[in-house]
DNA sequence: CACTCAATGTTATAATTTTAACATCAACGC
DNA sequence: GCGTTGATGTTAAAATTATAACATTGAGTG
């Protein structure tokens, strides 16, 4: 909270800006202070910079990942998510342009990317938008406008124009909700013109959620289940699933 | 080397592919082994996955460069740009709509935000949206379009447009090179449309540029010194801003 | 000038991580 | 079967890092 503490992080935000480490010994002589000051002033305020086994470390800082600690709960629950992706990336074919949606499900097919030759990535997310600008065989096209923290992502009210602009592909949708009878849905509004746009104008729609999202309701509707040509799920809750899905037309992919 | 290995380092991969960290103990749970044989998994083979702390983190994130060693010019370097933001921010005032240019000259000013009130910031550059984003009381506004890694910036025919209808309060502008008779410029073309309207559209103009670059001639020229109603420089290298400044009619404010 | 308070430095101790050495175990060929 | 081998597990000691308590400094104030 201090003006010199102020100072000092941001100093030690710069060198890191380019990626590595900083040993504490080595950011306490930098800034002709000790040891212990670094200590607190990273872990007494919040910032980007994280310390861990001594050493000081940037979130991600082109990226905005901070750096926290998974449980291992956490960390299987990533499993599914996982595979779900992995199922999604052998729909994807070199030459693509992608509509890639908010939220963390889809989150692991980005690293997958850097497989193929050559793809087009249009997200309104900045957690997405961020992961795929690291890849250099993927051209990104975000879609700016207001930033909402709750989703990481995006919203304008020209959105929906400028995404039917684009000579989508594929669009790869995830949901907060799904019901059978009501349809998708998801947290927030903003994310609405977005989701349908893509639906729109894509000439293959993905839905990719987890089993566990099926019977749920959230506030935002924006598409029937029937408005997709493919849905990604797993068996985890199998009863629940075989509920919605012979209701409705489009095909199911288990992972 | 092992095939099991390789399988563990996979699944671990795939569970940090998203961020944060793994404990050591998490991981060799989730694998089901001992802790020695994560950390022989991870530290007798190059992976993309390190040791930090007793936790496992992701190679394309910060700890992959084991000990990162900053030169004192670089420390000094950084203070150049920490005076240049420090004297900026004097010139915010709470509510203000701000336009923050690409580049690395602006970057420690983002910090400092968190200081008012309440802000808006309006830019096309990646990085400054990932610092922004982070802050509570900053209002996010980013121009999308698509991505040039090189600038880390953003760009779209209709950026000129999507500005000039925002209020923008101040446009805080930096630069590569600065020139007596031909004026400002930078390295990428795609800068000058977004630079250019918000200098056409802001009610102040500041330009921002350590006093190398005065003298420097860049490819993409997109404004003249008298287009800028203050220039915050350094007087590193006062000679050569000497010639320049007092042709032109900024006020001229030295950090 | 003495007092106060916040920031920083110092030290000792606790907790954790790392290392090394050795034990176990299962697979495999002879 | 038997011994070898590579992978893995276990344990104890060494090194490092984290924490807490207390000492010092230094600027601002009455």
């Amino acid at each position: 909270m201090n003006d010199r503490s102020a100072q000092r992080l941001a100093m030690l935000q710069e060198a890191l800006a380019s990626g590595g480490t900083l040993h504490l010994r080595d950011a306490a002589e930098l800034c002709g202070v000790s040891e212990m000051t670094i200590r607190r002033d990273v872990t007494t305020q919040p910032s980007v910079i994280s310390l861990l086994g001594g050493r000081l470390v940037m979130a991600n800082y082109p990226g905005v990942t901070p750096v926290y600690d998974l449980t291992e709960q956490q960390a299987s629950h990533y499993q599914i998510k996982h595979r779900l992706c992995q199922r999604v990336a052998s729909f994807i074919e070199d030459g693509d342009t992608l509509f890639i949606d908010c939220g963390s499900t889809l989150i692991p097919l980005l690293s997958q990317l850097s497989h193929f030759r050559e793809l087009t990535v249009v997200t309104y997310a900045l957690n997405v938008a961020n992961s795929v600008a690291a890849l250099p065989n993927v051209r990104l096209v975000l879609l700016g406008g207001l930033f909402y923290a709750s989703s990481q992502s995006f919203g304008s009210d020209g959105m929906r124009a400028a995404i039917e602009r684009l000579g989508i592909n594929k669009a790869l949708i995830s949901a907060a909700g799904v019901d059978c009878e009501r349809g998708v849905s998801c947290f927030h509004f903003h994310e609405v013109a977005p989701k349908q746009a893509a639906i729109a104008t894509a000439m293959q729609r993905l839905l990719i959620v987890d089993a566990s999202k099926f019977g749920l309701v959230r506030p935002a509707y924006f598409a029937a289940l029937s408005d997709f040509d493919i849905v990604v799920t797993d068996d985890e809750h199998a009863p629940k699933v075989q509920d919605c899905l012979p209701h409705a037309s489009p095909s199911v992919t288990v992972a």
